[in-house]
DNA sequence: CATGAATGAGGTTTCATTCAT
DNA sequence: TATGAATGAAACCTCATTCAT
């Protein structure tokens, strides 16, 4: 049955397309991408039929890898809401650190008007649990009236901000960490019992 | 100092490259920015060396007009920090709001990688009194140890966030603005005297 | 003298590429042919050393199948010359309108330079009966100095036209296949006795 | 106001176009087709925007000079309508013959499924006089029933073939010409009286 | 100074053909 | 023998920039 497709082919472009667009944002030429991944620019198109097809595809293997990062590392033995939410935090800001032309590229994907709405629903539909993990904690006024996008848009801005700078500055990493955490904490979580 | 000719035609030319990269993204050709310009494909290369030269002044301006915006109506008879920082926030919001293209353009040029950090640095550099404005009524920690820049980028994190759905929602737009300043505040400001 | 393997293949990419040219032009992909033909890319030229082969050795498929259909039909027990004739022009008017698939693809591999003269002239190799059949009743100009080509050309030109017409007006088929031999019986056929 | 845009290379390309399509059929490449015109092969798509509009425009321009080949040389004291029409029969063949590559090239454009319809109308409603000139002439069966066009298609198809012919063969074009006429004539013209 | 024609490198995508499986 | 993954040379077209007018 002739070659299979490569799955390490694939893994190659994906990789080479990431570095790609974080580097030049979404305008780098699949030429480049093809070159970095060591294949030929034609094999580019055996695997993503269009370059729209490849960014949307990097689209969902990203955040898949992203969400996989925030749930595999499991949440210790549960302790009080605020403790939980900030292993998640933790987990994310940990996973946009440690991979940052991961991170960069989605951002610029994000922004792109190329990713499509269908795509970013698939992403939504991939954290459910996600979401009920941290409905728990959430202040009233996030969970009614529609008003919960709003709120996790909110968690998401102050999360890419401290991803930013604790990429920029180590040393005070877990500093930012913990400041842009409790920033978000006031911001959104539940009032504390007096 | 007055331009060789005709100011008349920069501004064109900046008004319409920034109705250009708000639909089409900062690809949008100096060809169509020059057409919507009513002016011809060369001149435009005369008020801007290069389209990254152009990219770089409209950020400038931009910018520019948006913090006029914020500080030119004034906040009325000083009340309580809290509503004064209120009135900055409303002031921010609105400008996005109602200059929906502008926001959209700077939104876009500044993910781009050809915006200089020579430019990002001018743009801050313009709003010291802002900046003193705020610093009154923010949290301790965010005054010392040179957190400050971190706490301004949180505060525009979420109010870029606040524009975006409030723009998208008309009918609820007050409510958003009302609930994303909340969250501000909590997150970043003073705490409260018991 | 058997093909290696299938003749059944064989006869599929043909097929496959009669309606593709026919569809598309010569300028159909192969990689499309095969798909239609139920076979993988790299078969087909197995079969067909090149596209070339492919389209030369289709065209001489084609144009057999469309003599055996003129001949294939007997004549009717030997009347007139005339309706001998008209029993011919008929015959192939019909072939054009029941194969519109072929007929389509033949006029455009015909006039695609990639038809080797060799094959045109095998082509016209294969039907020495069919001229021998007209011969006898056409015009004498025709058939001295080298004139039958040019009186072959002739009677060619009228039936393609008459075949285009009459398939894209069904309902005129009959008269206009009627107007159309009596139009090339007065050019071509030999003056009736007075 | 700058360079006005050149004539001479609209023309240039016009005629590289003509020499590639007929040498290697529409397919011939813009590329080759700039090279030749002598101009760069960017400059070519301000001339036509699309390869698609350098075709139309090109089937265009054969056709007006044909016409007005057809019509320039003027038809000589009238004297019968067949001499009339030998006339016009001349000078058509005569432009093919004389401009060989420009006449195998518009019979490949003309096949092309590129060559959209409203150029075809176009192209039909540029010689009105003509057809005016030559009805006079012709079987009364063509006029009536919406014939017409039958009539003109079963006229082009002859003087195709003869044009083809005389060309190959210019010892005997004089020959084939008259020849082509006469079978022309009695297939399509008025029945001479008695 | 303003214009817009000219440029050619570079973009994405297609495709006939080869060859490892 | 049949397969289809791999290839890279074109194909068409866009665009920032230059420069003759």
């Amino acid at each position: 049955m002739a070659r299979p497709k490569s799955e390490d082919k694939k893994q190659a472009l994906l990789e080479a397309a990431t570095a790609a667009f974080a580097q030049s944002g979404v305008a780098a030429s699949t030429a480049v991408i093809a070159r970095n991944a060591g294949v030929a620019e034609g094999t580019l198109f055996r695997y993503f039929a269009t370059k729209d097809d490849l960014l949307n595809a990097l689209y969902l293997d990203i955040k898949a890898d992203m969400l996989q990062a925030l749930l595999a590392r499991p949440t210790p033995d549960v302790t009080t809401p605020k403790e939980n939410t900030r292993h998640i935090w933790n987990n994310y800001i940990d996973w946009g650190i440690r991979n940052p032309v991961r991170h960069k590229a989605i951002r610029r994907m994000a922004l792109s008007e190329r990713i499509t709405d269908a795509t970013k629903q698939q992403a939504s539909d991939m954290y459910p649990e996600l979401q009920e993990l941290c409905k728990r904690s959430v202040r009233e006024v996030f969970l009614v009236g529609d008003y919960q996008p709003f709120g996790d848009a909110l968690f998401l801005a102050l999360a890419e901000t401290t991803i930013e700078f604790a990429r920029h500055e180590p040393p005070r990493a877990q500093a930012l960490i913990a400041l842009g955490f409790e920033a978000m904490w006031r911001a959104l979580a539940e009032e504390e019992a007096p």
